[in-house]
DNA sequence: TTTTCATGAAACAAATGATGTTACGAAAAA
DNA sequence: TTTTTCGTAACATCATTTGTTTCATGAAAA
């Protein structure tokens, strides 16, 4: 199955924009995304709806985050981009006549249940801010490194 | 995005061979399950690499499970089926060499793994014997209510 | 005002992966 | 020998995600 990359993608995108001043462009994110324009827009769009970011158009325009960032988790992104399904796994049939099908969709959904309930509550509890921090301490941890070689 | 329903399937089908006294045909699983019989040879066929069910061919041939119903795990049948990936949702590039990227990644795997680990210690917990009292016990709820009424 | 830059949106194309189908061979029993 | 049933390969279909093309719209710069 192809899986759903945008909650990856929004996230890199997101903190690029953080490092920036001004807005970023979709031309601009497409080249660190490695896609094209369009699908940034595409995707950006469901954020906009949501309000986590604005945009502009004309010269000097793009993309802006419209919040702080220590107040944007990664549940409520996931949550714009229109919670998309968890699993690629499931039942059958979703509605079966047959008592032995029920059965098993019952065990199964409920397990699945459980799962995203945790994943759900582990995405309420990352923030952009935490992101951007972790990726402060990755870089310096970098910096020391190329510095001891 | 389309999900793997061969976990749903196998069990559908087990849950049926386990009420059955003999083996039971491809083709009669595939009516129950509403597809084709070369789909449940397809699908059977792992189960059978791992030594859950036999086969026979010809005259009275068919499947047989070949365990403990209550020595059959959710997980068991899982790995049978070679393990498919758990998430619709993933990662836009697995190797990244963007530091944004890689943090981002990290943060997403370590959510989805936990939630896998979940999913597969909740999946070890159920035997296809849990299953069958399961169904059992609403087969009795049934009859009792068309009795009521 | 005209040009340039940027998003917005629709329509279409490509890629991927699960499922379904067809066809033929092999083995086992009647 | 005929019938039944699995085993397997090859191909077709379907659904979904992602990518692409195209044109319109708005905003700033020239
Ligand atoms: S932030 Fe631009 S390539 Fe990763
Ligand atoms: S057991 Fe045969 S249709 Fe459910």
């Amino acid at each position: 199955m192809k899986r759903d990359s945008r909650l990856s993608s929004v996230l890199h995108a997101l903190l690029h924009m953080a490092e920036q001043d001004g807005p970023v462009t979709s031309e601009t994110l497409a080249l660190c995304l490695g896609t094209n324009p369009v699908v940034v827009r595409r995707t950006m769009g469901y954020l906009r709806q949501a309000g986590i970011v604005t945009s502009e158009r004309g010269h000097a325009g793009g993309w802006r985050i419209h919040a702080d960032l220590g107040s944007v988790t990664l549940r409520q992104l996931h949550e714009a981009l229109g919670e998309p399904a968890t699993f690629a796994i499931g039942n059958r049939n979703e509605t079966p006549e047959c008592l032995v099908e029920q059965t098993v969709n019952a065990a199964l959904e409920g397990t699945f249940a459980e799962a995203e309930a945790l994943l759900l509550t582990r995405f309420s509890e990352i923030t952009l801010a935490d992101l951007a921090s972790d990726f402060a301490r990755r870089h310096s941890a970098l910096r020391h490194s190329r510095n001891k070689s």
